[in-house]
DNA sequence: ATTTGTGTTGAT
DNA sequence: TCAACACAAATG
């Protein structure tokens, strides 16, 4: 099961007999501190990414300086990290460039993780006093979702999107059944990666994260140092298409890849930095691999765009969803073409997405 | 070349 | 549980 290293249980998250909310006290700064940080100016610094970058500091091995928050941690690059442990486990919740946003992240994830009254830095969410329409929201919002979810969100920085999204769909009266994945088939998910912007860019090859490419897709002769030949491997999506991939090993970077037949594969399904692709292979005798994706939507206005192409070949119109009636904008121009060389880092910002898992096509046909 | 975020360890 | 530190893996 995917990553699982959460032991979930979303749908029935709040065992939590936790009523009584103890701490009136803000206990903000904690964490093992030690240290003061030297009064850490509220705002009016201007970048604080780019203070640590700065700082030429005195002693050559540059102490980053600790945070005042629970839960955040100081990167290299002056930007910070937000993680949570979960049975003896560390959890990353990602990185960021200011630390309040996340120290934001940590108490999102508390929250989730430990419920209602777990110590955070800000809000306990539930402070907002009996009937505070925006923190119930957000709580059911939480509790809709699974840890590995909102984990997810979190460090694509996509919380607040589909934190909004959830209001939208929940206030147009739907009793919509929430995610159902009815039991895939004879299917086990291997691994899934949100594509980078260079996985679906001119380099015409998808990166296969090392840790999986070792476990799932071991290469003839071994894998970390042998040269690459490379092998020829063939997915089917669940349009029933079948997609050839050449799948070798790169010396010069050191990475598993994709190669040959990637390329198609991104520009059919319109893949876009951000979505996920998944690997699964069925659990018979033959071993049969399969690849899908889970599109973003385009929430910004709130659209909902489908993925914004031509998969239209393949899918099934079940009874898709009737909630929004309205633009079904067709965004995402394959040929869209412009990426700019910005900073990445807001084009990491995407807006809510959809996970699109094959729609049941079982019960119906 | 940089940045992320995992491995580890010592402290609480 | 939690964060400091070091550094390999991932990304561009």
């Amino acid at each position: 099961m995917e990553t699982s290293i959460f032991t979930d249980d979303s749908t029935t998250p709040s065992p939590s007999p936790s009523p009584p909310p103890p701490p009136p006290d803000k206990l903000q700064r904690m964490g093992s501190g030690t240290r003061v940080v030297t009064d850490p100016e509220p705002s009016t610094s201007s970048s604080s990414a780019a203070a640590a970058a700065a700082f030429p500091s005195s002693s050559a091995r540059n102490k980053l300086p600790s945070s005042q928050y629970k839960g955040v941690v100081p990167q290299p690059n002056g930007r910070w990290g937000a993680q949570i442990y979960e049975k003896h486990q560390r959890v990353w919740l990602g990185t960021f460039n200011e630390e309040t946003d996340a120290a934001r992240a940590y108490d999102v994830a508390v929250q989730r993780f430990r419920g209602r009254d777990a110590v955070t830095n800000f809000k306990p969410l539930c402070d907002s006093v009996p009937d505070d329409p925006a923190a119930e929201s957000e709580l059911a919002f939480l509790s809709s979702r699974s840890k590995a979810e909102v984990v997810d969100m979190l460090r694509k920085h996509t919380y607040p999107d589909e934190l909004a999204q959830s209001r939208r769909v929940n206030s147009s009266s739907h009793p919509l059944p929430r995610r159902f994945c009815g039991a895939t088939g004879p299917r086990e998910q291997l691994f899934e990666k949100a594509v980078t912007p260079s996985d679906v860019g001119k380099l015409n090859r998808l990166v296969i994260p090392k840790q999986h490419a070792e476990k799932y897709f071991p290469i003839q002769g071994g894998g970390g140092g042998s040269a690459c030949k490379g092998v020829l491997l063939n997915f089917e999506d669940s349009g029933g298409k079948v997609w050839r991939f050449r799948y070798s090993y790169w010396n010069s970077s050191q990475s598993y890849v994709l190669t040959k037949g990637w390329s198609r594969f991104v520009k059919e399904k319109g893949l876009r930095a951000g979505d996920v692709v998944g690997f699964q292979r069925s659990k018979g005798g033959d071993k049969q691999l399969y690849i899908d994706f889970k599109a973003r939507t385009v929430g910004g206005g709130g659209g909902f765009v489908g993925f914004g192409l031509s998969v239209a070949a393949q899918v099934r119109p079940v009874q898709v969803v009737r909630l929004f009636g309205v633009n079904i904008v067709n965004g995402s121009g394959g040929g869209g073409g412009g990426e700019g060389g910005k900073r990445l880092r807001e084009m990491e910002l995407m807006q809510g997405r959809e996970w699109f898992k094959k729609q049941c096509i079982q019960s119906l046909r």
